[in-house]
DNA sequence: TATGATTGGTCAACATAGCTGACATAATTG
DNA sequence: CAATTATGTCAGCTATGTTGACCAATCATA
C-alpha cells in the first residue's frame, strides 16, 4: 500500500475542471492551483471516505448493541434537533422514500424512542418528538460525535475549523447549501 | 440536545463562551472555544452527512446507469489508485469482509472492468488492476468528484483547504491517520 | 519433508436499508 | 363537492453489509 504507482505521479497541475489523466495544465493564476493538483483532489476524496467512516463508526457500534442502525440514528438525530417536526419535514431532510422512513420510524415509535402528536394547525400531520428514552439515546450518540469534533476542532484551531466548514459547504449541492444557510443564519457562506 | 429551533438554545458545552444563544460569530476569531459551542459541533456533524451524500450523489447516479453501486466504485477507485494491489490490500483499505468484496470484485472481473494477474513474488496473490474499460470508468467517476473538489477548493482558497484537510485528518481514528500519513508523506499532519 | 500459516475463494443464510408500485384514509383547500 | 396533500401500508426487489463453514494453493519453517 505504500508505493504510489499512479500514472500521474509527478505533480501535474490542474487549472479548471477538465482533469483528465496526466495532462498537466500550465498554471493559471498567481499561487493558485497548488492545492488543485490531482493528488490533492484525490486526497480530499479519500479523506471524505475515511473520515465519514470513522466519524460514524463509534455511534454505529453503540447503535448495533441496541439493535438499531444508522438509519435510526439519523431519525433520532434530526427529530432531536427539531422537535415537533412533521414526517414530511423529515423526509425532505433525509431524502429517502416514505416507505423506507416508515420502517425505521415505526420501529422507533414501537420501541418508545419517539412519540407523535397530531398537528394542531393541520390535523393530518404527525408531529414527531423524542421521548425521555429517545432523548437519552440521542444525547449519548450526539455526545460521542461531538466529542470527536470537539477534539478535532480544538486540535486544529478556529482558522482550520473555518476552512473546514467553508470547503464542506462548497461541496454541497446548491439547494442543500441554500437550505443550510437558512438553518445557520450566522454561517458565513 | 441541540439549539436549533428550540428557543432554549444556549447550553455552551465545552467552554462557557459568553455568548447567549444566537449571537452571530464567525468561528474564526482570536477567541478560543467559540467554535466549540454545541451548535457549531452539530453543524459539523450535519455538514459531514449532507456533504458526503452530495459528494457521492453524482457518481452514484452514473454508476446506477451501468448497473453498478457504490461498492463497485470503491473497488474501482482504489484499484485505479494503486494498480497491482492484492486482494488483502484492498480488504484492509475497505474494511469489509472478503465475502462482501468477493461479490463486487468478481462482478467487476466478469464484466471486464478489472483484471487480475498472479503475483510473481507470492503466487497466491492475485494482483488487481483496471482494464482499459475500467480505466475509462474510473476516469469518468474520479473526474466527477475531482471537479466538485476543485470547485470547492478554488472557491475557498488554499488556507481553507488546509483547514479542511487538517480537521478531516483529526476526525480519523488514530490508525487511519497514521496510514494516511504514510500515503501522503508531504501531508503536514 | 512435513506442518502450519497465509492468501484467496466459495456456498449458504441472514440483516439492514434503500427502492418501486399500488392502494387507502383522512384532512385541507379551492 | 372535487382535488390535493399528508401519511400509512402491503408486497416485492436490490445492494451491500454480516457469520459460519469449508476448501485449495502456496509459502515459510521446524
Amino acid at each position: 500500500m505504500s508505493p504510489e504507482n499512479t500514472p500521474t505521479g509527478n505533480v501535474p497541475r490542474v487549472k479548471s475542471a477538465s482533469i483528465s489523466g496526466s495532462a498537466p495544465q500550465s498554471s493559471s493564476g498567481p499561487l493558485k492551483g497548488l492545492y488543485l493538483r490531482k493528488q490533492d483532489l484525490r486526497r480530499g476524496i479519500e479523506l471524505m471516505f475515511f473520515a465519514y467512516r470513522d466519524f460514524t463508526g463509534e455511534a454505529d457500534q453503540m447503535l448495533s448493541n441496541l439493535g438499531l442502525g444508522r438509519a435510526h440514528h439519523r431519525v433520532i438525530y434530526f427529530v432531536g434537533r427539531q422537535p415537533g417536526m412533521s414526517v414530511s419535514d423529515l423526509l425532505s431532510i433525509l431524502k429517502i422514500t416514505k416507505q423506507s422512513l416508515s420502517r425505521v420510524l415505526s420501529h422507533l415509535i414501537n420501541t418508545g424512542y419517539i412519540q407523535q402528536t397530531q398537528g394542531a394547525r393541520d390535523k393530518r400531520q404527525r408531529l414527531l418528538s423524542l421521548t425521555k428514552k429517545g432523548e437519552a439515546l440521542e444525547a449519548k450518540l450526539t455526545d460521542l460525535q461531538c466529542r470527536r469534533f470537539a477534539a478535532a476542532y480544538s486540535a486544529r484551531g478556529g482558522a482550520a475549523v473555518d476552512g473546514f466548514v467553508k470547503v464542506l459547504s462548497s461541496l454541497l449541492d446548491d439547494e442543500m447549501r441554500a437550505a443550510l444557510r437558512q438553518q445557520y443564519p450566522d454561517h458565513i457562506d
